[in-house]
DNA sequence: CATCATTGAATGATCATTCAATCAATGACA
DNA sequence: TGTCATTGATTGAATGATCATTCAATGATG
């Protein structure tokens, strides 16, 4: 605590006056980091005048953008994904907004499944393993930081998608290895 | 320290004089698991009877075997995943496996790839999915706990798959919702 | 008896939390 | 305007709880 609020450059008195206890400054950092995330991912929705495909990709990107998708970021979420203790605690805070992208996603690949031909795998399929990729690809950025590289991480995204729906997303075009 | 040995049905001191300290303990304890997994799927695929799509499968499902996704396994594979003061540490226990089974996929998938049609996503990508959504799928069977399927998860990947080697993977059955 | 294995109470380090002391701001009064 | 009282904000040293580690004592074995 003492360290943490020395680096933020405030007194440990007045942190613990305001966050009343570790335990609630923490769940207030993953607030704070799952806000962040949805106003990042729902700018990009609300934008009237994006197709399905395109809002769907818009979501993509909102998992990689620069300002959201930080090594530390990533760090912070993750040791809040690894804490066994209080799963259900922090689980409860952002379920919420967990459910929302999910249903969003899970409306927009109908929307994109019925006009396109896809009807073999089911939108809700592809909705569970967009949420899996998101989080996968986290891992695999933090665990590999000297191939950080987002714009990999979002074709890799964009690759599974144009199998999925190859007449509404286009395979990105992969020049180099890896 | 001592309540994992009272549970373990084992003093407090045999516990530190095999271990040195609670971080090898640690890190023996990671060592085991990602060689329990190491083996369950290294038998998989060292069965020469199978054809590589067949192995690649096999790669998938041991991921998933009963005996290696339970929700405690889970549980402890991502409190090492979350510690990022050791990130570097873990990561040179288990590299080695990683890589291996990077390497054998990427084989399998370049197989499967030069004898099927799909040449617009190289296999490279497809093995970097693949290892990406092991660890998405695993976090959200950690997290939704209620819903836990390891066959749900199973049929995500060879969905995947069927998707981008059609002639090879077959796409499973999705008869009922989620 | 000697050697080696095993024990767990005692130790010491870490660290979240508390709270008496200090400081700043506001307003009342001469 | 200057002085002082009052209230509320801020501080960080002291507290106490937790917990990994140590090691003298005990037990087992040959």
């Amino acid at each position: 605590m003492s360290t943490v609020t020395e680096i933020a450059g405030l007194s440990l008195g007045i942190v613990n006056f305001h966050f009343k206890s570790k335990q609630k400054l923490l769940e207030e950092t993953l607030l704070f980091l799952a806000n962040e995330h949805h106003e990042q991912w729902l700018e990009a929705f609300d934008n009237a005048g994006l197709s399905a495909p395109e809002k769907l990709l818009a979501i993509v990107d909102a998992h990689f953008h620069p300002h959201i998708c930080t090594p530390k970021k990533l760090a912070v979420w993750f040791a809040f994904f690894g804490e066994a203790g209080r799963r259900q605690v922090y689980r409860n805070l952002i379920n919420g907004i967990d459910q929302e992208r999910y249903n969003i996603a899970l409306r927009l690949c109908s929307e994109i499944s019925e006009d396109g031909g896809c009807d073999d795998i089911p939108p809700t399929q592809v909705a569970n393993i967009l949420e899996a990729l998101y989080d996968g690809i986290w891992l695999e950025l933090l665990t590999y930081p000297e191939n950080f590289q987002r714009s990999v991480a979002r074709d890799h995204i964009s690759a599974f998608l144009s199998k999925v729906y190859p007449d509404h997303f286009q395979m990105p075009a992969f020049n180099n290895s890896d």
